[in-house]
DNA sequence: GTAATTTTTAAAATGTTGATAAAATAGAAG
DNA sequence: CTTCTATTTTATCAACATTTTAAAAATTAC
């Protein structure tokens, strides 16, 4: 079964190896992925249907994906394009930009990378249209947390407004959830610093979170002491 | 004398030659850019003054670029990053994406394609700016705001004629309803101005808005200020 | 003359420090 | 293996310093 959640991507390549570990990758990442083999079913695919992201393989039976995008970008449509291509020269990468793809990946890849420039183009765009789009919220227990806001709302309604540091120490926490992020790092990266001789600050930072989010601050359940090293955010 | 018209450009790169090279060519290109040699002369540049767009080189003395960009994620800015670097192997492009970077070019680069990539990022990003459009007219609590005719009716009745930049500013924050907006951005998009050595002029602004649209107006509740980083309206 | 800005002082919020208490850890001794 | 002790590290608190904003008045620009 397809699963649109993170979004829905049309795949244009026609060597058949690639095309399906490339689908079978990105629909374990989650996106709906409708396949093209060449250039024309590509288009009629899109006039039919609506795709988040189109990867295109630029070398492609008769017409080729450089054609594809002009033919795209004509008929003014805004879809985010990646093209996958053999090519490496720079001129290749500038012409494919200048007809108007957002990205130019080439062969052979790093799944990781295009999985992460997929992502990123996705999220980029459904930005760009969807207006009550919600990505800088976080959840947890019975708390949200609104980075944009600034503010933690609780469950019971109450609200707290979170201060700069509060707010990026937080962040720093929760993208590296279940690990443990040492105090140095915590000070270079919140504070700046590069080195403190030893300060206090960091604690009452955490005393501040516990006194927020957690119900019994004596044991807490999310953020979480390293002696000696530094701070967890466990979930 | 600098042309802003194309966006503001803030480069970091130690590399004298190249980065004369690159400002010359952003120039000529119509972008106004900002030096910056190492990492923490950027960060400190990037927090008082606004900009559309960050060049950086990862290999930065003292502070690297990653260091950096990891930074002004944490602190909750958007600002679309592109990351220059000497690497080419995709574990370190990867690294950089993870990091928050928006786009990655390897060194040596065609000049073409970066300045291609650079105003792909900052058109996108203008266009995520303008974020949910608020019609002419605009309500809230008792309040109803009419751009057009620059006026304020409140519910009794009463009337406030609104200034220009009072109606600037009042969208703004309204258009990014929930969302701290930062003093610089503030400056930037009512004010044009890049950066400004401290004001009290925006204060000013809010104390009035508080006073025609607040019951409580030390106990604001659409209008808060957001202590060191701007203000905030909230329904 | 109105709107916009700057200046000024007061007030408030935030962040830091240092002291002490409490807890965790390691090592020694039983 | 347990217990005890010494040592290190973190928790907690309250006082303090610093930075930032509120508010009003004064000045400038249009």
């Amino acid at each position: 079964m397809k699963s649109a959640e993170k979004g829905t991507i049309l795949l244009v390549e026609d060597e058949e190896n690639l095309h399906e570990a490339l689908k079978l990758n990105l629909e374990l990442e989650g996106y709906s992925v409708t396949s093209s083999y060449d250039g024309a079913e590509a288009l009629k695919a899109i006039s039919n249907e609506y795709f988040d992201l189109i990867i295109l393989d630029i070398m492609l039976p008769e017409m080729d994906g450089l054609a594809v995008t002009e033919s795209i970008r004509i008929s003014n449509n805004e879809i985010p394009i990646l093209i996958l291509s053999a090519k490496n020269s720079s001129a290749d990468r500038v012409t494919g930009l200048k007809k108007g793809a957002d990205d130019y990946l080439t062969k052979p890849f790093n799944l990781e990378e295009l999985l992460l420039r997929v992502q990123k183009l996705i999220d980029k765009n459904k930005r760009l249209q969807d207006k009550e789009y919600v990505g800088e919220q976080y959840q947890f227990g019975s708390c949200m947390i609104d980075f944009k806001a600034q503010e933690a709302v609780i469950i019971t309604g109450e609200r707290i407004q979170l201060s700069k540091k509060e707010s990026m120490l937080l962040k720093l926490l929760i993208e590296n959830k279940n690990e443990v992020v040492p105090r140095e790092k915590i000070l270079q990266t919140v504070w700046g610093y590069q080195v403190y001789p030893t300060t206090r600050t960091i604690d009452n930072f955490i005393l501040n979170f516990r006194k927020y989010f957690e119900t019994d601050s004596r044991n807490p359940r999310y953020f979480h002491s390293v002696r000696g090293v530094g701070y967890k955010y466990a979930e």
